[in-house]
RNA sequence: GGGGCUGUAGCUCAGUUGGUUAGAGCAUCGGACUUUUAAUCCGUUGGUCCUGGGUUCGAGUCCCAGCAGCCCCA
């Protein structure tokens, strides 16, 4: 091949590393300070312009997705020429694509919405704007007037006529083809993901009108929405590990909160009735592609309902979340295909435990022997505590779903209701899709003497790390002044987005997850 | 906490059994081009092979430890 004379290599060994005083900051050319140091340089041009490379207001841009609809309108025939009197239009976006062919420049710019091909040509724009069409990058944000049609291969057009500098990026983009792939990489540098990333703002935008979805459902049933403290000296509501905090001018230890339950429930004791939270809660618990340590909980409670009225609350926000979202009636998801066409099947938790083992859901003696039989440590535990474990092993993977899980056993489920005349069973259910938990909700226990019986009982089997052994003696308090019978339901927004996006990672859903710390150079 | 996999240029990736100076595409820089669209063509530049040890005449490659990430399990 090539044998270029590589005269400085030669001399490159015998170059001390220290040996100038003032290292050059701009490396050569294809270092990552070389790639920086052509784009300062343009930018030094448009500045010895008179540009400023930062920019100003820039109004009256139409949105690209606008603009796309009034070229289809005069998309011409295939295989006729395309008018040159289309109409005048302004356009902001960051530049994708660069292709030059001497003096025609064509652009691929994006803006939140879409993108559209821009052409600059030489004598077209003039030679007061020529100079500045040099100085652009790939990244750059401009803006556009031209006039709109289509190329002589059809692509819909912005013939340019002005272009008004906007910002100017120093950094490369990410692979033009391929984007960001790393999924670390774009986790850490979302903004870039949600540039280059197939359908990564298509999701989040989802995962915006999902969250608008639930509050309409809820607003439009005249729930109220409020907020509960997010710091708190216990953490209840929930069986989790809190995050620990400190506030400095009160010296006092804090705990960030796990769920939004009792705090709400104090708020149906003030008479409120129908009210929710649609907020952040903290588990100091691992991480996976199902858990990240913080994330999005919906609890709305609803006076004088039970268990059911939130079926069918649940329900009704699904349905019309997947609206939101456009999610179509029947997808696959996680290796399951799923169907969001209401009703949503209903299953007692004893019938499916039972159709799964073959044992006696109802005799303790019988799932216990069946979870020994499945290697599941049922020594000094409590029967129950047992059978939800034999559940989990044997029932839950299997839910394609969506599915209510009706009927608890009440011993883990501290919080609810007990069914009238059966106090082994608890008035809860779980929805369940594709084998992963997506709501779950309560008859809500309002009695204060069990409700306190009940703390100490979980107190008694808990480590005191665990959250749940903490008697909330206010909440005690307040349910002795009166709640009124009450249904409430939770719903976890992130694995609702998941599903309804059909994202395999809680990841995908969340903008900025938890990582730890990079060694920066 | 345990196991498996991954880490090479700004980005996407090759790299043979351990063997000479670690390669490609994109991006950059220079050149040609007024209808390109992952533009094309010619030329050019760019490396802490994650970090630190070790084995070896010789390590991107093998061994040990660590860091970060992905997946599975508890």
């Amino acid at each position: 091949m090539a044998h270029s004379p590589h005269s400085d290599s030669q001399n490159a060994g015998s170059t001390p590393p220290a040996a100038t005083g003032a290292p050059d900051p701009a490396g050569p050319k294809g270092t990552s300070a070389g790639l920086e140091k052509a784009r300062r340089d343009k930018l030094a041009r448009l500045q010895a312009m008179g540009i400023d490379p930062w920019g100003s207001r820039f109004d009256g841009a139409l949105p690209i997705a606008e603009v796309r609809q009034q070229g289809e309108a005069i998309a011409p025939p295939p295989g006729q020429p395309a008018p040159d009197d289309g109409p005048q239009v302004r356009v902001a976006g960051r530049i994708m694509l660069l292709r030059s062919a001497g003096s025609l420049v064509f652009l691929s710019l994006a803006d939140r919405g879409g993108r559209i091909q821009i052409m600059l040509g030489k004598k077209q724009v003039g030679p007061e704007v020529w100079p500045i069409v040099d100085c652009l990058d790939l990244g750059d944000v401009v803006g556009i007037d031209g006039r709109l049609g289509h190329s002589k291969t059809g692509e819909m057009t912005i013939f340019a006529s002005q272009l008004t500098f906007l910002t100017k990026s120093l950094e490369t983009p990410p692979d033009k083809f391929h984007g960001l792939v790393d999924p670390e990489l774009r986790q850490r540098m979302r903004y870039l993901d949600l540039i280059h990333g197939e359908g990564v703002r298509e999701r989040f935008i989802a995962r915006s009108r999902i969250v608008e979805a639930v509050r309409r459902v809820l607003a439009d049933r005249g729930y109220l929405e409020v907020e509960g403290p997010t710091l708190q000296d216990s953490a209840g509501g929930a069986a989790a590990r809190p995050f620990k905090t400190h506030h400095n001018a009160l010296d006092m230890p804090l705990v960030m909160r796990i769920a939004l339950e009792l705090h709400l429930k104090r708020l149906l004791v003030g008479g409120l009735e129908r009210v929710f939270e649609l907020g952040r809660v903290y588990r100091n618990e691992g991480v996976s592609p199902r858990h990240n340590p913080e994330f999005t909980m919906l609890e709305a409670y609803e006076a004088y309902g039970d268990y059911s009225s939130m079926m069918d609350l649940t329900e009704a926000i699904f349905l019309a979340a997947a609206q939101a979202a456009g999610t179509p009636e029947e997808f696959v998801w996680m290796g399951h295909t799923v169907s969001l066409k209401p009703p949503f099947r209903r299953a007692r938790y004893d019938d499916l435990l039972a159709e799964a083992t073959g044992c006696d859901a109802t005799d303790p003696a019988s799932v216990v022997a069946a979870a020994a039989a499945r290697g599941i440590e049922t020594a000094g535990r409590h029967p129950d505590v047992v059978k939800s474990d034999l559940f989990e092993a044997t029932v839950e993977e299997k839910l394609s779903g969506p599915v209510f899980v009706i009927d608890y056993p009440a011993a883990v489920c501290p919080l609810t209701k007990r069914k009238a005349g059966q106090p082994h069973v608890a008035e809860r259910f779980e929805l369940y899709v594709a084998g992963i938990e997506l709501a779950n909700a309560y008859t809500e226990l309002n009695d204060p003497d069990l409700q306190e019986k009940l703390f100490r009982t979980q107190l008694a089997g808990l480590a005191a790390d665990d959250s749940m052994a903490r008697m909330d003696h206010d909440f005690i308090r307040a349910l002795r002044h009166g709640m009124p019978p009450a249904g409430g339901l939770g719903i976890g927004i992130d694995r609702l987005v998941m599903f309804l996006t059909a994202a395999a990672s809680i990841r995908d859903v969340i903008l900025f997850p938890i990582h730890r710390p990079h060694a920066e150079a």
